[in-house]
DNA sequence: TTCTATCCGTGCGCTAACGCACGCAGTCAT
DNA sequence: ATGACTGCGTGCGTTAGCGCACGGATAGAA
């Protein structure tokens, strides 16, 4: 609602020379991501990259028998189609939209071409793919080896530092599909949750209440994918009068 | 053993154009890899690159209790140490030789500077990462979803695919600890594909008497990264009106 | 040969997570 | 206000994998 989201809501956009700011944003197109949207399926060849603004899209794979997982959380710090700079033009992972908001996007050939440029942008993705890999490896550790009350404190707090505020709307069935576990799993860790006091939840409407408690009580993959980020991605220090401090508040 | 071991043996390096292997060539350091030694360790800043001619080498991730999990496999085919180009410089996970065998090794400023010139070496770089990407994806969903059972035949063939041969040298702890989980648990499952003469065991040699069944028993995970990757790095030749023939514009 | 370190098999109790089923409570449209 | 639908709580029994502990087997060294 309100005032329209600019690029520069999105800090890969941001982070880019000024110069490269001017050649690509006449091509950007925003688009709103309602709930539930579908970037691309597994497979599918890529025809635009994504950058949000203030939406969440989670990379989940699909399987054969229908479990899934996600394997990554994109929001505003990052974009959506790699795959289409690495060569690849797809991958076998789906991106569905997990918090409504907006994105620019541009097309593929228009993305390509500025990386071919080979200067900061080709950077910047590269680091940027990095980072994503680095996420992948903690989900793939974490899947092995923590508890669904740490996975989903982790959860939490990957979609938080997405979102400006401390609400997220979000049935416990979906994040269930997220997290790749029973609905009546995150129930439990939920409810756990919510008697110590660290959220409330209702009918799809999670509040945080104590964040550092929730930090606290996820698993290290957090702290370790956020501190890792942030070397790979350190943006210049959030621009005035934004609250999307994401990169600034890593406690412990 | 005998035979010296040449560049070309690493696929990615015999994939390289005849100039680019001319350059590179000559800075190319032969090294043994025994197992078990660690090429870096989480967080070290990377000196080299390594490209494996024959050995294997795992990724994995050690967390802070101790416990482990492999995230990746790298053979001749792939390389150790995409986080040099990516910009990066270190990873968070630790690299392992899990098959004793070569590698040629090159400075990471060497291997920059060809990666700088945005040619073949660049874009083969690129694939291979996003083959990598696959399977850490993969083997996030694979943690999650997949039985013991199924887990050691993926790992199985994929250390298969990656020697010659039929013949394993690995303990049943050393594929626990890839694997994250009990060394019962590796005993047990690999009792049952004994059972099936499946594979033969002993202290520490496995002979894989029936690839087919194996890969029968296997969850889908290995195909769809197999396949993947086949897709990234083997079709690499966009052919005409193919649906990668936009790939020829970023290949050129 | 004999000793010893390593590797592998096995049994037992325990826990986390699963699958299923049911029921209640908000929420929204009629 | 009424009904229906969605989202959440709960209580089973079941199972895969864990932690521990011990014991047998095999290879390589003394």
């Amino acid at each position: 609602m309100s005032a329209m989201p600019t690029p520069q809501q999105n800090h890969l956009l941001a982070a880019l020379p000024v110069e490269v700011q001017q050649r690509l944003f006449l091509n950007l197109e925003l688009i709103p991501l309602p709930l539930g949207k579908i970037l691309y399926e597994s497979g599918d060849a890529l025809r635009h990259v994504y950058f949000p603004t203030d939406a969440i899209v989670s990379l989940l794979y699909v399987m054969e028998n229908g479990a899934s997982a996600e394997i990554s959380v994109v929001g505003n710090e990052g974009l959506i189609g790699v795959a289409v700079f690495m060569g690849g033009e797809s991958t076998p992972s789906r991106a569905v939209v997990q918090s409504a908001g907006y994105a620019y996007r541009l097309l593929g050939k228009q993305f390509k071409a500025e990386v071919n440029r080979h200067g900061e942008m080709l950077h910047l993705m590269l680091r940027y793919t990095q980072a994503l890999l680095t996420q992948m490896a903690q989900t793939a550790v974490c899947n092995r080896h923590h508890s669904i009350d740490q996975q989903l404190c982790r959860w939490l707090l990957l979609s938080l530092d997405r979102l400006p505020g401390d609400q997220l709307t979000m049935t416990q069935e979906l994040i269930a599909n997220m997290l790749g576990v029973r609905r009546e799993g995150v129930t439990d860790a939920a409810g756990k949750l919510q008697k110590l006091g660290v959220i409330e939840y209702s009918r799809g409407h999670i509040k945080v209440l104590d964040r550092p408690r929730l930090e606290q009580l996820s698993c290290e993959c957090y702290a370790v994918v956020k501190k890792e980020t942030d070397r790979l991605l350190h943006y210049m220090p959030a621009r005035p009068g934004s609250q999307f401090s994401q990169f600034s508040q890593l406690s412990r």
